[in-house]
RNA sequence: GGGCGGUUAGCUCAGUCGGUCAGAGUGCCUGCCUCACAUGCAGGAGGUCGCUGGUUCGAAUCCAGCACCGCCCACCA
């Protein structure tokens, strides 16, 4: 164990492989389901198969794995259930465009071949990031993952359609929905990304059908307006009272349209009036069904024009619009063109801008969802990390609307619903031989699949095995944590806690945490176009997964953008270095049979000083902050805190304090304190970084830690090491050592020249504390011997400095003194120090200040001026000994 | 149009209850290969906490307004 010629390098690539795989082996990732310890589960957010581990992921399942790691060593029975999402869609364009290089289509291929060329493609390339996330090192149960359309999530599927659909809450109908002309399917409202873009308005003039003027209406895309069957005026606009009524005649068709009043018009936009097209926008749909208007749709599925559109039928819409724009100006009906800013949606696989298009549509009730949905945030029984979010959640769901759940592809869960020869329509558990209604055998289904988040939202129980009763669901269910971008608030989070309601009658988890997106530097989105991503497998294997880990643990506060370069990996690799080395340092130090003192001996060991109880009482300070982070997942400033305690107390004080005490009669004392805080320091950081902290930890001696892996060892606990006053008191040693150190760097002082010091306080208890630790202060500080004084005797050759207000810390350097030179710095000092004491006296002078100001304060305050008051006063005399 | 978030050191960001909160990492400057670690050690410079008011004994922190950046929602064609 104590090879001194371990290499000063930690290098992660040779040992993570190797850990993951005898976790994994071991079963540590595998729950068992039944009787047993509480349960603490979180399920994955499923990435897409054809998803590649991007930073996002890598940042969010970092979160989730430090939550099961810290919940499994507190006791909890941690499932972290894993799975893939099969992503309609995004699939189905990624095989397509397999095809279109081989010159073919989907359509070549006809629906089954295609559909098992997708499974072909999903068996060869959908365990991909399965290996990068096991690479990241997550503590994932993979004896449990899910795809989305595998059988029984299928069934979950069908299970749950068909429930909705008898209950009432599904629905088919023709209705306005978001069409992609080049995946040529219906999209779900957040499925169709709006972005403000700028364009034009038309403003085109409409004559009356009696010939007697007419009027101007506004439009965004003219070739629309082949579909218009009506205007509308508001009803209270007394512009166009007297029009109400009359018929207009559409300019390059020349259809007669009723003038009608209706209250959706706002007068202030446009003219007033506006061309209602009930076939290809929302709005006007609606108006149509209150004004019985006729629908006259005028694009194809592909939006080039169709035959209603009569001269332009086959032009793409964009050269019809061009080319209506023109006609309109030759026979003058275009009054003028004004520039318009305005939100245009576009489809959030492909980009292409959708069209609001009249077709048949399957969709979900929302409304009777939601409310248990909405009851659980208001109760509190669903909690938002950052709470903000819970508000965001709450609008949402307080106006959601219906969820168009049907989609015109092939990949995905086949809309469970069978029309038969008779018409009779039905929705089935099981593919039906023969219609229940009349016994016909000629059954059609219906060709639509589902909506990929349809699957998504059963995700809670569904990969727990619902519909059935299994032991797993009653065990994990309802899970505790979900972890999750803002991004897919609506899509998932707000849905699945309605299906969990809708099916379990319980919330599907208790806290929603959400995390925030991963930035570059320059604040921009990660993304494949502009080139910025980072890809966290090349910082892996560049630098660790425990680097990555940390970083980007440390650089997130819950719910925050992080903006990252490269660069900023090295803090973790940094990090992960610094443990081995620590780790190497104490471990040469034992000898290979060491048997450390038992850890309630520590504290109370006749030999203990104050540099033991101090490390031991940040300890257990440590502990308990990490400890209330980790739970509160607020993960960053446990990491942080780690870190700190780590590094700038262990390392920096502790080891370099040690390394006069290891042998001798402190030595067993000294080296049992560094064994037991490195071990329990690394326990600590095991949910981060948990290759480094195994590897670490196996190489302490057996009787110094529990178990055979850090993996399954206990989450400490603090042990009461309470020590106020051993952290005073080295407080005040290693601020002397501090002021040596910079009185020294001050006059450049050669490294290998030692100088004798001078210590002096007043007070005996202060004096008594440094007397204690004067050997150890004089190695730290280079210092040839440190000599502790109740009275300043002025000495030639020296410089001096104030530390904690009342002690007073000389070094003699005689020749290298320079009088001028430290004359002006105690000036320099004395001004700043006489400028706090002016400041603390007004203060302590301001009567309201002492009245109204807790005590507490106020005492402090006096602490304060007392402290710069005898400071002063010694850098007077000091400055006075120098003379003019 | 509505809502939310941000603005703190050159850069990336912490800062919970208003009073030891002017902090970290990185970068920069000085000096060190000191027997765990140069992926390191020691020392140092660097900020009017976006702007303007207000509340308060006291404001980076609370309130209002403004400016800039970003995000989300939205059926004004």
């Amino acid at each position: 164990m104590a090879e001194l010629t371990q290499s000063t390098r930690y290098d992660p690539s040779a040992i993570e492989a190797r850990w993951y795989e005898t976790w994994r082996d071991r079963g540590y990732f595998h729950p068992d389901a039944g009787e047993g310890a509480a349960p603490y589960t979180i399920v994955m957010p499923p990435p897409n198969v054809t998803g590649v581990l991007h930073m996002g992921h890598a940042l969010n399942n970092t979160i989730q794995d430090a939550l099961i790691r810290q919940r499994r060593m507190a006791g909890r029975r941690a499932l972290y259930l894993p799975g893939t999402d099969h992503a309609g869609i995004a699939t189905q364009n990624v095989v397509e465009r397999e095809l279109a290089e081989e010159g073919r289509t989907r359509d070549d291929l006809g629906r089954e071949a295609f559909v098992e060329r997708v499974w072909e493609w999903k068996e060869r390339y959908g365990g991909e990031i399965y290996d990068q996330l096991e690479k990241l090192g997550v503590s994932c149960d993979w004896g449990r993952a899910r795809f989305t359309m595998d059988p029984g999530l299928s069934r979950a599927v069908r299970e749950v359609f068909v429930r909705l659909y008898e209950d009432g809450l599904i629905y088919r109908g023709k209705y306005i929905i978001n069409w992609c002309p080049r995946c040529r399917t219906a999209l779900s409202d957040e499925e169709a990304e709006k972005h403000e873009q700028a364009g034009k308005l038309w403003f085109v003039r409409y004559p009356l059908a009696d010939g007697e003027g007419g009027l101007v209406v506004a439009t965004t895309r003219p070739e629309t307006m082949l579909g218009d069957t009506a205007v509308a005026v508001h009803p209270e606009d007394e512009r166009y009272a007297h029009l109400v009524g009359k018929t207009a005649i559409l300019p390059l068709v020349g259809r007669e349209l009723p003038i009608v009043a209706d209250d959706f018009v706002d007068p202030e936009f446009g003219t007033g009036a506006v061309k209602v097209t009930p076939a290809h926008d929302p709005n006007d749909f609606e108006m149509g069904e209150r004004h019985a208007l006729e629908r006259v749709d005028v694009l194809e599925p592909d939006a080039t024009m169709s035959e209603a559109a009569g001269g332009y039928a086959g032009l793409d819409r964009y050269e019809a619009r061009k080319r209506i724009v023109d006609d309109l100006e030759d026979r003058g009906r275009l009054e003028k063109v004004e520039a318009h800013e305005h939100a245009v949606g576009r489809c959030y696989r492909c980009d292409t801008v959708v069209e609001p298009r009249l077709s048949d549509q399957w969709f979900v009730k929302m409304k009777p969802l939601a409310a248990p949905a909405l009851e659980a945030w208001r109760e509190g029984t669903l909690s938002f990390t950052p709470e903000r979010w819970g508000k965001v959640y709450e609008h949402w769901l307080e106006n959601v609307r219906d969820w168009c759940i049907s989609r015109q592809i092939w990949w995905g869960h086949r809309i469970p619903v069978w029309t038969c020869g008779e018409g009779h329509e039905f929705a089935a558990r099981e593919d039906p031989d023969v219609c229940p209604e009349c016994g016909s055998e000629r059954l059609e289904q219906d060709p639509d699949v589902l909506d990929t988040w349809f699957s998504s939202w059963l995700w809670p129980f569904s990969t727990l095995g619902w519909p059935e009763e299994t032991e797993d669901l009653q065990t994990f269910y309802p899970t505790d944590t979900l972890v999750t971008a803002s991004e897919i608030l609506f899509f998932w989070v707000a849905r699945m806690v309605m299906a969990g309601y809708y099916c379990m009658d319980e919330c599907p988890f208790s806290d929603v945490v959400i995390n925030g997106t991963v930035r570059d530097h320059l604040g921009r989105r990660m993304s494949k176009s502009l080139g910025n991503g980072i890809d966290p497998r090349a910082v892996i294997d560049e630098h660790g997964a425990d680097a990555l880990r940390y970083t980007l643990l440390a650089s997130a506060p819950t719910g925050t953008d992080l903006n990252l370069a490269i660069e900023d990996f090295e803090m973790g690799r940094n990090f992960a270095n610094k443990l081995w080395n620590a780790t190497r340092f104490v471990s040469i130090q034992l000898p290979e049979t060491f048997e450390p003192l038992p850890r309630e001996k520590l504290a109370g060991h006749p030999a203990v000083t104050d540099a033991e109880r101090w490390i031991l009482h940040r300890l257990d300070e440590t502990t308990r902050t990490a400890t209330a982070r980790a739970e509160a997942f607020r993960l960053n400033d446990a990491a942080l805190a780690i870190y700190d305690f780590l590094w700038h107390d262990f390392c920096d004080w502790t080891i370099e304090w040690s390394k006069a005490h290891l042998e001798g009669d402190r030595g067993e004392l000294v080296r049992s304190v560094l064994v037991a805080v490195l071990e329990r320091s690394l326990r600590l950081l095991h949910p981060i970084m948990p290759f480094v902290t195994e590897e670490l930890w196996q190489r302490l001696p057996e009787a110094c830690r529990t178990g055979e892996s850090i993996v399954v060892a206990p989450w400490p606990e603090a042990r009461g090491w309470d020590f106020p006053a051993a952290t005073e008191s080295m407080a005040l040693a290693r601020a002397v050592i501090a002021a040596i150190r910079n009185l020294r760097a001050e006059y450049r002082v050669e490294p290998g020249r030692r100088a004798p010091a001078t210590v002096v306080a007043a007070e005996p208890e202060a004096r008594e504390q440094l007397e204690r630790h004067a050997d150890d202060i004089a190695r730290l500080a280079a210092s040839s011997g440190v000599q502790v004084l109740a009275e300043a005797p002025r000495e030639e050759g020296t410089v001096s400095q104030v530390v904690e207000g009342h002690v007073e810390v000389s070094v003699r350097l005689a020749d290298l003194v320079d009088l001028e030179r430290e004359r002006e710095r105690l000036d320099g000092e004395i001004a700043r120090t006489r400028s706090l004491l002016e400041a603390s006296r007004a203060k302590l002078a301001n009567e309201q200040f002492v009245e109204k100001a807790p005590a507490e304060v106020v005492e402090r305050e006096r602490e304060k001026q007392e402290d710069l008051e005898r400071a002063v006063e010694r850098l007077g005399s000091l400055r006075a000994a120098l003379g003019e």
